[in-house]
DNA sequence: TGTACATCAGTGAACGCGCGTTCACTGATGTAC
DNA sequence: TGTACATCAGTGAACGCGCGTTCACTGATGTAC
């Protein structure tokens, strides 16, 4: 009945993997990809600064992991949200709302996703979790469009207006009231809507 | 006839001050603010680690510095894109594009006034300038918006749409032909007049 | 059940680096006479 | 015009810091017998 959790015993520490990338979560959602350091994570999980190198090859490979989370986490939450949501409009509304709902939430894996600083071309899976993301949300869209660079064109009109109210509410420009997410996730859906109805 | 141009003599540099604030927007066009260093600006300055000093008071100094140019900058930007379009809801297209453009065009001054990391309670100049872009654009969505807060979101929304776009653009997703450029503040131009027309 | 052993996760010390900042200094400049 | 002098912009060396990374090591673990 016990789940099949390591124990930390002595020297080992259990699960050092799983417990730098919670660390690293948490420096990127206080300070920004850029303001993650290794030696700071290490020192959270309570182990060497040489200690991630057991599990990682270089400062580079950890943040990697992190935007294929936040991508496979976005792709997951995304394609949730738009499951239950009826005709492919209001699937595209229901996207752009749990975007900025995912990035008011999920800080840390929302930002190493878009400014982690990592070139895609050195960690092909941080490419292809991208991709599939994106493969994930043009469905919807191709619905509503005449051909598929229309469609590319909306989905990604959208996902900028979404993007953009995202970080104008993190930075505090919609105030601070509880209910500026719902309100600011709400904005995104109904310009989502405006959008898709639209000539483009 | 000669300009009022210091030169430089010997072991005066002419105008470093300037010369700093040059080398330091440089720095951040590639690098972003957080990849900005005093060090690095001093170097292609041609002056040593210790000069800035005698012009700023410290790293962040010179960052607020440069923040309000770009607030400023901005400013004098959209005012300038929107006195030449015609009524509200043309001002406010006007200013989407001009967002879009001011971005891609100057991309350190944008970046600056964003993600610079700044407390703006340690930098009253700057949080000033940034209250003045505010007021300059809140008349245009005034007069399309029922009162002051209704007109506040409205602004908000297309900034933010504005923003997204932005971004997404210097990301590359939206190509990276020779008129993206064109083409993405033109998406923002007709995003702005679909949310002022739109009910809010 | 007990023992020998290979594995390998984590240690601790060290490296070179670039940073922000400070300091006593120097020497070019402009001004007073 | 010439000289003495105060100013102050820029120097160069140094500091302490935190970083990423490497290295020989150690000792807990699981396995073979």
């Amino acid at each position: 009945m016990t789940p099949p959790v390591k124990r930390s015993t002595g020297r080992h520490h259990g699960d050092l993997r799983r417990a730098l990338e919670e660390a690293a979560l948490d420096l990127v959602a206080e300070r920004g990809p850029r303001g993650f350091t290794l030696a700071e994570a290490s020192r959270r999980a309570g182990v060497s600064v040489a200690a991630p190198y057991k599990h990682f090859a270089d400062r580079d490979a950890l943040l990697a992991v992190l935007a294929e989370r936040g991508y496979r986490a976005q792709r997951e939450s995304f394609t949730r949200a738009m499951a239950v949501a009826e005709g492919p409009v209001e699937r595209l509304a229901a996207f752009a709302a749990a975007y900025v709902r995912f990035a008011a939430e999920h800080r840390a894996l929302f930002d190493v996703t878009f400014s982690a600083g990592l070139d895609k071309a050195d960690h092909e899976g941080v490419a292809v979790a991208g991709e599939e993301l994106l493969a994930a949300l043009l469905p919807a869209a191709a619905e509503v469009a005449p051909d598929r660079e229309a469609a590319y064109d909306l989905l990604l009109r959208i996902a900028s207006a979404a993007h953009g109210l995202a970080l104008f509410l993190r930075q505090g420009l919609f105030g601070v009231s509880a209910d500026a997410l719902d309100q600011t996730s709400d904005r995104a859906a109904r310009t989502a809507r405006d959008l898709a109805h639209g000539g483009g």
